[in-house]
DNA sequence: TGCCTCCAAT
């Protein structure tokens, strides 16, 4: 074994500086340090006596006890490097326990590199050291390397993994959408009989439902003997992400009746379904539940009700939460900023934004997507040009496909339809149908068929099975009175087989949810509700409204089409109570001004299946349609 | 006394 000469402590320091970072060597050279490139790997094998030498050390040091304690409370990367430095200098060093820690707080900082290295030099490496490593590279998303450790520690030390080996891997897999490699691990999973460590098979629940296999999720739980919070709460979640909240809901009460206190991930979850289905009554006893368990100081906690009051169309008592929030992070900031967003506050948005960077809080790429998205529904295309520049000048965030496509739109919908092309074409990764699709719309607006034609056959080739780009062009057609090309292209659509499905409004009234349809009359009240339909119908034109019909439907008389559009969601919330009126005229207001009063627009705006929001203002307030559903409890 | 499953902003 190699002898430990004495060093002094500052060249320890720096040399461990030097280890973690060659690159910085020129520092080390500045210092005046006697240091150059071989005694540098000379110190590689310097350390890895230190390693060895000081595991026998261990037991007889008395600083031990402080170094592992800094050690766990250690929780970023220069402190991590300071506590090495300190682990380096003196001596003490047991192989595993402070190591594994440190390569996992290297590996959760994103060090890969840092925490591969020093992992490789560690001498004698058990079980826990490879579980670190792993869960390393699983939190960083690398799958690959994930499995290649698993390979590694399996046939070339031949160690066998064990519940946390096997979680963290699922974990990388459920991640990276990875079905293949996850069904491999579940197979592992079975041979190794691990099935019957719960965590192991709640991993695997997690991940199938995040899949979208709801049926091997539902199996794997009905096998766990004893399901703990976390198996319900994964269930629970996959219903709710999988859209359907009224399963979740369910979930959620079996899992009462089954004796489980609900823990923070459970109100959370359950909160994001409230927020989907825009039911306010449950919300509200959430909100109550929160408060009686002293939950209210939670981030994540505070953030999902937060958003649930932005999406329920009630900013107000969105930014009364965040203003209790004592100290709001990244995601509780960009959740306000979305709740601004979402309801049309473009400069709003903006003031936020520059308030969170006042603030010291930085913005990442989902900050930037709602800052474009909020410039976009305003039409602030000054401002919106600005901080996408910025975005990746000042703050370092490289534009992603989505601030693309909230460029597109921005400049799109400002008719800057040749901007908006210019910007796609020179875009550094392959645009995808959503950054078409953007265009594509503006050039319904704007009428611009030429155009039209040339993305929608770029949106063909990208996305043929996809009939809403068929539907977009048609209505191009149409608004233009083309209406045998309108024609052609919804015949090529049934030629290809696409059914165009109807859009569907469904509104919360005394805790029960009523869907509707376009001419449907299958609600047990469909006769009261169109006569009051009618008489509201009747005061509205008599308003002055006249809605916009050219894109709807074509080859049909005007008089079914007014028929049609009066039947369906606006006249359904006005006649719920909604009366849409200001000094006589009815408003609507959507976060896109340009539909504004577009009975069509709103239609569409308050189907389902669009996933978008409008907001309608009566005397008194504001209410929200959001996902198709009107959440504004309060006002039946 | 180190490694691990569910939950918050598109």
């Amino acid at each position: 074994m190699t002898r430990i000469p004495s060093c002094s402590p500052i060249w320890l320091t720096s040399l461990s500086y030097c280890y973690f970072n060659p690159t910085s060597f020129s520092y080390v050279k500045q210092q005046s340090l006697p240091l150059p490139l071989h005694d540098f790997i000379k110190t590689r094998r310097l350390y890895n006596a230190f390693f060895c030498q000081t595991s026998r050390q261990f037991h007889a040091d008395p600083t031990v006890q402080s170094l592992v304690s800094a050690v766990n409370f250690c929780s970023s990367t220069p402190l991590c490097r300071k506590i090495h430095a300190q682990v380096i200098k003196s001596l003490n060093y047991r192989d595993g326990f402070i190591g594994d820690r440190l390569v996992s707080i290297y590996a959760k900082f994103g060090c890969l590199d840092d925490a591969q290295i020093l992992f490789d030099e560690m001498p004698n490496k058990d079980l826990v050291s490879w579980n670190s490593l792993i869960s390393g590279f699983s939190r960083r998303g690398d799958l690959g390397k994930c499995l290649s450790s698993l390979c590694r520690m399996r046939s070339d030390m031949g160690m066998a993994p064990n519940e946390v080996t096997l979680i963290s891997t699922i974990s990388a897999c459920t991640n990276t959408g990875a079905v293949d490699e996850g069904n491999y691990i579940h197979g592992l999973a079975v041979k190794m009989g691990l099935l019957s460590e719960t965590k192991v098979v709640n991993a695997l629940i997690n991940m199938y439902g995040k899949f979208g296999y709801l049926d091997l999720a539902s199996q794997l739980f009905k096998a766990v003997l004893v399901p703990n919070v976390v198996s319900w709460n994964s269930v629970l979640a996959i219903q709710i992400q999988n859209g359907f909240p009224e399963d979740g809901i369910e979930v959620f009460k079996l899992m009462s009746r089954a004796g489980l206190k609900p823990d923070q991930a459970t109100v959370v979850t359950l909160l994001q379904g409230c927020a989907d289905l825009g039911v306010g009554k449950l919300a509200d006893a959430i909100h109550a539940y929160i408060f009686t368990c002293g939950l209210e100081s939670d981030i994540p906690i505070s953030t999902a009700l937060l958003r649930f009051y932005a999406k329920s169309g009630r900013l107000h008592a969105s930014y009364e939460i965040f203003r209790e929030m004592k100290n709001p992070d990244r995601i509780a900031w960009t959740a306000m900023l979305a709740g601004y967003a979402v309801h049309g506050y473009g400069r709003g948005a903006i003031e936020f934004f520059d308030l969170m960077v006042k603030k010291g809080v930085e913005p990442d790429h989902v900050t930037f997507t709602h800052l474009l998205s909020a410039c976009s529904h305003s039409g602030l295309v000054k401002e919106g040009r600005k901080y996408f520049e910025i975005m990746s000048s000042v703050y370092k965030v490289e534009p992603r496909l989505d601030h693309y496509s909230c460029m597109v739109d921005l400049l799109g919908r400002a008719g800057l339809l040749k901007d908006a092309h210019v910007l796609i074409e020179s875009m550094p990764m392959e645009p995808n149908s959503g950054i078409w699709g953007a265009l594509l719309n503006a050039c319904r607006i704007y009428g611009d068929i030429e155009l039209g034609n040339e993305v929608a056959e770029r949106l063909f080739a990208l996305n043929p099975s996809d009939s809403r780009n068929y539907i977009m062009l048609s209505n191009i057609y149409s608004a233009a009175g083309q209406w045998s090309d309108a024609s052609k292209v919804r015949l090529l659509m049934k030629e290809r087989g696409f059914v165009s499905n109807p859009g569907c409004s469904f509104i919360e009234h005394r805790s029960k949810i009523h869907r509707f349809v376009v001419g449907d009359q299958t609600h047990p009240d469909s006769d009261k509700i169109h006569k009051k339909l009618d008489e509201l119908i009747e005061k509205i034109h008599k308003a002055g409204y006249v809605p916009r019909t050219e894109f709807v439907l074509h080859n049909v008389d005007e008089e079914v089409k007014q028929y049609l559009i009066n039947k369906h969601s606006e006249k359904l919330a006005i006649a719920f109570g909604l009366l849409v009126t200001d000094s006589g005229r009815p408003i609507v207001i959507t976060k896109n001004l340009r539909i504004c009063g577009d009975c069509h627009g709103m239609a569409k705006f308050v189907s389902l299946t669009e996933k978008r929001s409008i907001i309608i203002r009566d005397s008194k307030r504001f209410h929200h349609f959001a996902d198709g559903l009107c959440s504004c409890g309060d006002y039946w």
